[in-house]
DNA sequence: AGTTTAACCGACCGCAAGGTCGGTTGCAAA
DNA sequence: TTTGCAACCGACCTTGCGGTCGGTTAAACT
């Protein structure tokens, strides 16, 4: 019963939990094995280096996730609304554990943005991307927006309060941080409306 | 020629230094000993040991700087102009170089926060202090502003965005996200009057 | 059945980190 | 002048890391 893919995501999947919770550089390989139950020749037969694997955990688990997770909330017919909804259901639902972790995105551009330049073009794709997003659905409901907003701008304002959110949360050890911040980002977003 | 206390200084300005651009764990007692040309007895006669080194960092550097650069914008008689002026003088005045390093006090809490406690509980209180102080001044101009407004719910939101934004711009390289982020923070705080 | 090869094993390596400790130096008080 | 001690030196230690590599196993194909 050896399943070579199954391996594969099962690293992916372990790495991915661990570089979230310690960070990449402070994740060790031999505490991957371990939790995955293989050997460092398995792990070193899927992937040439550590820093490899980074890049495939940051492609194949992070970025999906982090699209899937952003596309439906700005995607509603009312985007601020979805939004709105978006990150109230976060302080609602997550634990403090999990709040306290932050975001796989911005976690890795504070620690490897600098660093390292694989991972630093991922991130800026990845946040463009975003960018792009939040802007283009901002742009379908303008009409129901005041006038001369700079979309890019606001969605860039946007992501960046929701990741100084998850950083000030770390702190705390609660939610109660966050949950103020989200709850003036919100004020701050229906506000955009006409 | 032996000045005990100008060696500290010196170890404390050097740590404080790397430690903001390379992180505290990345950054190496030996990297820190040959800048200051002394050796590793010397810094561990000064500090017990890179935690403790760490904590003197934070609290006699990184604190008192850190007030020092927010207390005057956020006392002028219109806090909320102080604060645009502030950030703007930042994306004017500051190299892409200096503006990727990101603010110290973010950078720990993203890093130390939850690894270790005593790092923790002394960002946690600059956090609340730096809270205190915007919430406190936004009160006295609360005449200015429009009613029913939650002064320490804005404060931490702003600062939750001024840090999200200097995290964008490690991955940019350039300052162009950190200006966009600041121009629509200040546009947020001038609808905070009346 | 024999052969090939992808998948996997785990002992080992080099290195750099934080930290220790016995020894040395220079200054100041007695 | 002697003595005491803070200030400082640097060789050495342990630990854990990422990474290597010769060997083994299981499964698929001939």
């Amino acid at each position: 019963m050896r399943d070579a893919e199954q391996t594969r995501q099962k690293i992916l999947e372990v790495s991915a939990d661990e570089i979230h919770k310690k960070g990449f550089t402070a994740t060790s390989l031999s505490c991957i094995l371990a939790r995955c139950e293989i050997s460092k020749g398995a792990l070193y037969h899927h992937f040439q280096n550590k820093m490899e694997l980074g890049y495939a955990v940051f492609e194949e688990v992070y970025a999906p996730a982090f699209i899937a997770m952003w596309q439906p909330p700005v995607e509603a017919e009312d985007p601020i609304q979805g939004l709105c909804d978006f990150f109230s259901a976060m302080s609602k639902n997550m634990t403090c554990d999990e709040l306290v972790c932050g975001c796989p995105l911005n976690n890795l551009c504070q620690e490897m943005s600098g660093v390292d330049e694989g991972f630093r073009i991922r991130i800026l794709a990845m946040q463009q991307q975003l960018n792009l997003l939040i802007a283009t659905n901002l742009l379908r409901v303008s009409s129901q927006l005041k006038p001369d907003l700079d979309f890019s701008q606001i969605a860039y304002f946007i992501v960046s309060t929701f990741h100084g959110s998850s950083s000030l949360s770390k702190s705390s050890l609660n939610k109660e941080l966050f949950e103020k911040v989200v709850k003036e980002l919100c004020r701050y977003m229906q506000q955009l409306k006409r």
